[in-house]
DNA sequence: GACACCACTGAACACATGTTTAGTATCTTA
DNA sequence: TAAGATACTAAACATGTGTTCAGTGGTGTC
């Protein structure tokens, strides 16, 4: 209940107002919008509701808040750097060290389950890096021609930031108490392989599914 | 608002009791269960609040019943045969009709982003489904052996149940309106092209994804 | 026909929610 | 130091929540 509040990865703010604004991402992260309550909020911060009303006008103008100092936060930097050298993988990063940027990575769990335009624009950033580094990987000859690059990295981000949204079930089904460093060393490679080494030994099954498909959008 | 109400993929049960807990699983399924108020439910069932308890007892207990109609049918009948040759992937065969089953869909989605014993029983075996298949895949050659069956049979369903729970995302960004039929169409080529065909043209990004791992795990 | 049982409603209850308000302390600035 | 703004609290308010309760109408049973 305290231990969570000295992170290394939030800078170290020491105003009420990134008190509270801090308790909120923790509360929105651990038990989503809805379910946290400002109350809560106020009792984690060590203040009173009003105060938390006082410094954000609203419930949903501190979520707005809170969207712009981790989600925006983790968007510019996946943005910011234009080079295809130096792009960097933010995700990717995060979930790298899972135990550090639990927080960070908690809120932006909930903030892509439940609508939230930072959430939106979180995943479409992520996409079109993805694309990026798709791109980059063909032409530096270390990544194969996909058929459908948008699809194609549609689906990775849904991989990656499914692996985060249902994180509690991985690290179960794994046998660990949460998920956390361990449960991310364990994946890991098993991830990379499938990227690696083909998993059909044929094409059979991709040929299958290409001619349901093509079933469906063309006659049916 | 009507039209929801009469799909085919759920028995045409037309007592009361039947029409309150169709109303919940919808409306679970569309914004949660904490979102979901009673008194919603009992609206959209043209009932009375005080009867959706009569009937069930509690907001609680009506969930329960929810899981059981959904979660356990669908989690039975992965379960249901014994012979490998007949495995069937409820959940592909869910995803595969999106727009018929849109309500299992929904419903599932929901009881697994937030906490719930039916939605960790159906994550556990969905994944041990998957195990098997992995097994029977190898032994029929198939599919290759894969260095960690546990951990990749973990991934995959993280996969596809990540496809589901960030449905809306996928959807948007690939342009379509909705999560359906169209936006499963786009994605299952290339999902099952990555399968495959590896994405990666060499091992060297799998060796240093292990080198990483086993730095982390044996000494730090 | 009387009785018990059942589905069902409308109103109420107790509590939790986001927000407002009145008031107090603390800081800033001239 | 005076004054005005700002940070902050305690209490109240209005509303929404799950649930309870008293009562009504219908249905089947002896």
């Amino acid at each position: 209940m305290f231990s969570i509040l000295n992170m290394r990865s939030i800078d170290e703010d020491v105003t009420t107002r990134a008190r509270i604004r801090d308790a909120a991402i923790a509360a929105f992260g651990r038990r989503g919008f809805t379910a946290s309550t400002v109350r809560d909020i106020a009792t984690d911060a060590g203040v009173s509701p009003g105060l938390v009303i006082h410094h954000f006008g609203s419930k949903a103008a501190l979520r707005t808040a809170c969207d712009a100092h981790v989600l925006n936060t983790a968007r510019a930097s996946a943005e910011s750097s234009n080079d295809p050298d130096r792009l960097r993988d933010v995700l990717t990063e995060y979930l790298a060290q899972p135990d550090d940027y639990a927080r960070e990575l908690a809120y932006i769990r909930s903030s892509v389950i439940d609508e939230s335009a930072a959430g939106d624009a979180f995943f479409d950033a992520y996409v079109r890096l993805t694309e990026q580094i798709l791109a980059e990987g063909v032409r530096a000859g270390t990544m194969r021609q996909v058929s459908d690059p948008l699809a194609t990295a549609t689906w990775m981000v849904a991989n990656s930031l499914g692996l985060l949204v249902l994180g509690r079930h991985v690290a179960r089904s794994l046998g660990h108490e949460e998920f956390g460093t361990g449960t991310i060393n364990r994946i890991a490679g098993p991830a990379v392989e499938l990227y690696t080494h083909p998993l059909y030994t044929d094409d059979s099954f991709l040929q299958a599914t290409r001619d349901v498909v093509s079933d469906a959008t063309t006659g049916r």
